[in-house]
DNA sequence: CCAAGGCCGGTTTTT
DNA sequence: CCGGCCTTGG
């Protein structure tokens, strides 16, 4: 087989390095991944299909592009969307490489590498160079008074709909000067107004949002050559992973950087952008070829995730979408499991049945090997449907997490403590401090937080100086003059403490918090979450502890909003499929597959015959994500706006094809149309449901009885006996209580000393060897 | 100025 | 069923 080798070095010395260099990585490679890799110079497509190891070619890639010394590590730009897939990447770059791999400081999603662009060039766009970035919630709170500035009801425009429109617009690298005509006069015929507001009003908070991250860059290199050239010189190299999620404006920005030395290399699907709602531009990725000029085109179509079965089904499914590049999937894993298609009654018994299923998984069904919790994934449209899910795991006491869930960083104990550190830092960032200021309770209300926000827009000042001068000109009545004095006070210490190199950025925080009366304030509230949020406070002030100093850690959480939690115990992984592209799991469940909730209704309202095709890209990753096991279900019934609707079937669900699906037997009560419950009122549905006393709840709690009497004869043979790899001293696995060492053995009873808890008397049945996990 | 209670409206996906 | 927003009464 013959492989590009245009750019392989010639001299002796490094032929030898490379022929070294290449059986650590490059042979794990198969033949077009290799071209991936040493396809060096001129721009690159990579259409990787799901599964086809499109990560590790663009890992080795970098790595070889290192090793080779085409780039050091400080010339590669390398772009990721998410910081999970930046932080892998890292990881498994250094262990292609040895663990001496510095940092590639430009490798990071868009948003940080833009941040750190536009940091160092701050005054160019008129701010500082400690600008805050906000958050959605500040954001919102900034619109909503220039909204009530613009005397526009709030009520028909809402804020959250401005800020869609201005994130639409940023996307497109529309600033307000250059809005298109058919955008000016959007929101009340003010929208290019407000924009202008709203950009005036962050400059002055040194404050940008998430779109200015990508805009402001953009801005600085089309505006200054010699600016742009510099960074030329620094990005030798381009990647791009998920090439197919790029909006306009992150594809300007590439752009400009690309035509330097005009190595850019896009990773992407063109059948998994699921994006569009937030601007991504398939269009990107179909037309590389005519954007990049010479640009050769690589396809990865050996799937190594799942068997052919699940690939056979998510082939069939995506078929039916009319603009694709097209890509052939294909593997040579052996035989597995079809995937399997399910009827339930409702959205509970769809939970009820994936609970019980997920805890057959557990210890082996199907004729498959028990797996773990967190090889098992729940993957859903929309969030709302998590609840059915967290309620019956609860009940069962199954392990589960839920990604992308209530973050941490958002919850309000944690945004106001930042709001006090965001103020300590920086006298510019308005909103912070207003956040925080009747925070606890120092008797601001809606009166003089007015008289506060009007000093400040008259004077074209932030919120801090508009108190500052409320102060000194006796704006506020005495009372409060007092109060908002000794609060600036503060500040003013807090901030110099935060520099003050001598002290430790944790204590200061600390003393942040009790010295503003924060801390105070949950200790004397007697809610039974009061002491949850404290905790909190004290796993906020641990995570501050792994920073230099407070601008870092601001800067991680406004880019940043996940936190790592407690892994020890595997946890079954609840998320929508957006948060799991990009992720594999053994296992996944893909619930509530109808029309309506997937495909959602109102994308196809919005977007017709696209948002019908996005839809069913998502249906793509998800039957991708799954490597050996595959449930698709949809419920006749479900509840929505807590009310009972009939569903039909998705109209993915008959486009799977046929050979590759096994249909389940199902307690399902299509029945019920004849006999009842069709046509019954409302209520009653509820009132029936609810006490279980439905024809088809009968006939359906029948069976489940029966099966689970089955299911425990079924286990009977396996208690009975211990393992032979049992023995005193081995490592053994329980699905909550984790690893632990088998310290006695009587009868099928066995004594474990769990690592992360005590030890325990255990049936031998419930625990699984180290060997065969 | 604040706390509590009632009412309405909205629920896709998020760096 | 939840949260945001408004009204009401202290």
């Amino acid at each position: 087989m013959e492989i590009n080798n245009n750019n392989k070095p010639n001299n002796l010395a490094e032929r030898a390095i490379f022929s070294r260099r290449e059986s650590k990585f490059l042979s794990e490679l198969n033949i077009m991944q290799r071209e991936a890799v040493e396809t060096v110079d001129g721009p690159l497509l990579v259409l990787a299909g799901a599964g086809t190891g499109k990560t590790r070619a663009l890992t080795a890639r970098i790595a070889y592009l290192i090793e080779n010394k085409y780039a050091k590590p400080n010339q590669i730009l390398g772009v990721t969307f998410t910081n999970k897939a930046a932080q892998e990447m890292k990881l498994r770059i250094a262990k292609y490489l040895g663990e001496t791999v510095e940092g590639m400081p430009w490798l990071g999603t868009f948003h940080s590498i833009g941040a750190k662009i536009l940091r160092r060039h701050a005054e160019l766009v008129k701010l500082k160079p400690n600008f805050t970035i906000l958050d959605t919630d500040d954001q919102l709170r900034l619109l909503k008074q220039l909204i009530s500035f613009e005397k526009i009801d709030e009520k028909r425009w809402p804020a959250r709909s401005l800020a869609g429109l201005i994130d639409h617009w940023k996307n497109n690298a529309w600033i307000p000067d250059k809005l298109p005509p058919t955008e000016v006069n959007k929101f009340d015929g003010k929208g290019q107004k407000i924009y202008k507001l709203y950009q005036e009003r962050l400059r002055i908070l040194n404050s940008v949002d998430f779109g200015d991250l990508i805009l402001f860059p953009i801005l600085l290199m089309q505006s200054n050559n010699e600016l742009l050239e510099k960074y030329h010189n620094i990005f030798r190299y381009i990647l791009v992973d998920e090439y197919q999620d790029t909006n306009v404006s992150q594809y300007l920005l590439l752009r400009l950087f690309a035509e330097g030395h005009k190595n850019i290399c896009c990773v992407g699907d063109d059948d998994q952008s699921i994006y569009g709602w937030r601007g991504a531009e398939v269009k990107n990725i179909l037309s590389f070829e005519k954007d990049f000029a010479n640009s050769k085109i690589v396809r990865l179509e050996q799937n190594y995730r799942s068997t052919p079965h699940i690939l056979g089904a998510a082939s069939s499914l995506i078929s039916a979408n009319s603009s694709r590049l097209g890509k052939k999937l294909w593997t040579n894993i052996s035989e597995g499991e079809k995937v399997r298609l399910i009827n339930h009654w409702d959205g509970n018994d769809e939970a009820r049945w994936i609970g019980e299923e997920i805890e057959s998984l557990g210890f082996g069904t199907r004729g498959m090997k028990p797996f773990l919790y967190n090889q098992i994934a729940l993957l859903v449209r929309a969030s709302f449907q998590m609840r059915t899910f967290e309620e019956r795991f609860i009940q069962l006491g199954l392990p589960y997490r839920v990604i992308g869930g209530p973050r941490f960083y958002e919850r309000k104990e944690i945004r106001d403590a930042i709001a006090y550190f965001r103020a300590s830092i920086s006298f510019d960032d308005g909103l912070a401090f207003e956040r925080i200021l009747n925070t606890p309770k120092r008797g601001f209300g809606d009166k003089s937080m007015q008289i506060l926000n009007e000093l400040a827009r008259e004077q074209n000042i932030g919120l801090m100086s508009a108190a500052k001068f409320a102060i000194d000109n006796g704006k506020l009545p005495s009372k409060l003059t007092i109060e908002l004095d000794n609060l600036l006070k503060n500040f003013k210490r807090w901030n110099s403490d935060f520099f003050d190199k001598s002290k430790k950025h944790t204590e200061v925080a600390e003393m942040v918090l009790d010295e503003s009366g924060y801390t105070e304030m949950w200790q004397s509230e007697k809610t039974p979450d009061s002491a949850g949020r404290l905790e909190n406070l004290k796993e906020l002030i641990k995570a501050l502890d792994e920073f230099e100093n407070m601008q870092g850690f601001l800067e991680h959480i406004s880019l940043i909003m996940e936190m790592e939690t407690d892994k020890d115990i595997p946890k079954i992984s609840i998320m929508t499929l957006h948060a799991a592209k990009g992720l594999e799991f053994p296992v996944v469940f893909l619930p509530g597959w109808e029309d309506g909730l997937f495909p959602s209704q109102r994308s196809m309202d919005q977007k017709g015959k696209i948002g019908l095709e996005e839809e069913r890209r998502l249906a793509h990753v998800g039957i991708t994500r799954a490597e050996k096991y595959c449930v698709i279900s949809f419920a006749s019934n479900r509840r929505i706006f807590n009310q009972w609707q009939n569903t039909i079937p998705s109209r993915f669900i008959n486009e799977l094809s046929e050979e590759n699906i096994e249909i389940l037997e199902s307690q399902n009560a299509f029945q019920s149309y004849s006999d009842g419950w069709n046509r019954t009122n409302e209520k009653d549905q509820i009132l029936n449901h609810n006490n279980y006393n439905s024809p088809g709840w009968k006939r359906m709690s029948s069976k489940i009885q029966k099966k689970n009497f089955s299911l425990n004869k079924e286990f009977a043979p396996f208690i009975a006996s211990i393992p032979e790899n049992f023995n005193k001293g081995s490592r053994v696995f329980h699905q909550k209580f984790g690893y632990g060492i088998i310290e006695e053995i009587n009868s099928d009873n066995v004594k474990v000393i769990f690592e992360k808890s005590d030890s325990k008397d255990i049936k031998a049945s419930f625990l699984i060897h180290e060997d065969d996990v």
